[in-house]
DNA sequence: ATGAAAGCGCTAACAC
DNA sequence: GTGTTAGCGCTTTCAT
């Protein structure tokens, strides 16, 4: 088979005797043909093995059916259910998926954010956990935001993270819980998980029960973050209930705690949040407030889409969240 | 901040009162510019927010910077870290990532295939799981395949496969194991993963023990995944020992053996495949044979940096794997 | 040290 | 029905 490399449509032209006109015509099913040349133009396409080149379909038509993606890191079972989903859904409109994952590093998320850009990609859809990266406000390019809060005129597809934060709180309570810590992101970042801290920080009054929060950073060392749990019991060992802002982190607590011969749920319960497929295969008895996370891909392609198309009225969306009760509280 | 579309670099040679040429010279730092003329062109980039448009460069210079990734999924444990591994290795050379996950559909891996060659894609690195893809042959194009052999001429960067499957079998030999059965994928498809179950066959048989395979493939639903591991324990409720192609398997299989009241390690003991980050954060007591994973993302890139530099003579690699000693082996 | 003009591969007026 | 021609935004000979 002979390589399709540098054959172009003048070739094809040449070999099927006809413009290059007629053989755009016939590629993109446009105007009138006569079936007679349609067919030698598919011939000489067949025989050279053609492939239009779509670089230059993009720079005529300034549309690259590019999409990018700019997330943390995809070695994460909330993510990479999320990616997996928004890559499937941009896939039925006919977007490619661009990646960058910023391993929530600014620099490199700035990096990808102009190289991404220099691709001319038809949107962005977002979900990086960096604090003040301003580059956003000055886009004119479709942006939609997942569980974070970018800027005014860009959408934010989220959870209803208070509710979560709410259910999480009360199951514990609920439980007989009455030393419940909450573990969350470090600072006040523009990421709505912070309405989960809100939301227990709430209902923790409303009870008169002590609030306490730790602050695991989601991208410290595996070891940082399990040093940072151990504190936690060596400072609290009253603590009866936890409610983790993410599975994963529940899931460290819960084997550290084991280590330290707490037993779960007798001596202490734990609820987890997000609720990923991944979780719930390895650890199906985590007790989680689940997100609708493939909801949420398929919301923010609609909404990316509705821009793209020239919707300048596309509002944000808040989508359900659920307890999915398992044995750890 | 005004908007930068529509910004080109005609507008910045009119506002820097310079021609085209000399734009294009400060932008790529070539030829003999006075300092003068170079702070003109900077003035005026700064002040139209001027962004060069990477696909109007890619059409002159035939080179995109794209490399296209075709897995099955991302929602897995392994993939997941490879290709988040593959995507930082990547970035590294300068190279955007274009997503392809074909969810193991043929269709949708030819589909991709070809979208990825019209968006003139550098390069592509391969790892999905279908049989018989003909296309990959007749590209002319630098291609890299992980654990799967595709055609002669494309270099697969694998494990040391058979090398795993004896370590993972012996051990369970070990143990003191008698009946010890194999779970893999349903044929004999292209994947390396067939040297897994070819090291278990030789073992079991200088040991004159029994051989039994179930075969689980990788695309099915959890359900019937479950359901085939139901039907195992059935059909041989004499099973002492289990090794399973993979740490996902492992994981469903400990939880259908437990369910049904079997003790792990005492009644039943297992030994996985991967040995990937995530699952060793979950289930850190699983006995498993860990791929390097993210060496093979390293090696991978490497190679295909070798091939589209314009190297013919890149060769297959082999990587090491080792036994992590959990607690369920 | 700088500019004019051709060309990368394709599409789309505008003819005929 | 089909062809001619002028771009899309950038790089790069070849002049000067």
């Amino acid at each position: 088979m002979l390589s399709d490399k540098n054959v172009k449509l003048e070739d094809v032209a040449k070999l099927a005797g006809v413009s290059k006109t007629t053989v755009s015509r016939v590629l993109n099913h446009r105007g009138y043909l006569s079936q007679k040349t349609i067919d030698k133009v598919h011939e000489a396409i067949d025989n050279l093995n053609y492939r239009p080149n779509q670089i230059a379909r993009q720079l005529h038509e300034r549309k690259t059916n590019l999409v990018g993606l700019v997330f943390p890191t995809m070695n994460d079972p909330f993510f990479s259910q999320l990616e997996t989903k928004l890559d499937s859904q941009l896939y039925k409109l006919g977007y490619k998926t661009l990646l960058g994952n910023s391993q929530n590093d600014p620099d490199r998320e700035q990096n990808y954010l102009q190289q991404l850009l220099n691709h001319q990609i038809d949107g962005l859809i977002v979900g990086s956990h960096n604090k003040g990266l301003t580059e956003y406000n000055n886009l004119n390019l479709p942006i939609i935001s997942i569980e974070r809060h970018i800027a005014d005129h860009i959408p934010v597809v989220a959870s209803d993270n208070y509710l979560g934060g709410k259910l999480a709180t009360q199951q514990l309570i609920d439980d007989g819980c009455k030393h419940i810590i909450h573990t969350n992101y470090p600072e006040l970042i523009a990421s709505t998980n912070q309405l989960r801290q809100n939301a227990y920080v709430d209902v923790m009054h409303k009870n008169n029960l002590p609030v306490t929060i730790y602050h695991i950073d989601f991208d410290s060392s595996l070891e940082d973050k399990i040093s940072i749990i151990h504190q936690l019991f060596i400072e609290h060992p009253e603590v009866d209930g936890i409610f983790a802002d993410n599975d994963t982190n529940a899931n460290l607590i819960m084997q550290t705690a084991k280590k330290l011969g707490y037993k779960i749920p007798e001596d202490l319960k734990i609820v987890g949040f997000d609720g990923s497929k991944m979780v719930q295969m390895f650890l199906p008895e985590l007790t989680t407030i689940q997100q609708s996370i493939d909801q949420m891909a398929e919301v923010a392609v609609e909404l990316l889409e509705q821009r793209i198309e020239g919707n300048t009225e596309v509002k944000s969306v808040t989508l359900p969240v659920k307890l999915i009760k398992g044995s750890t509280a």
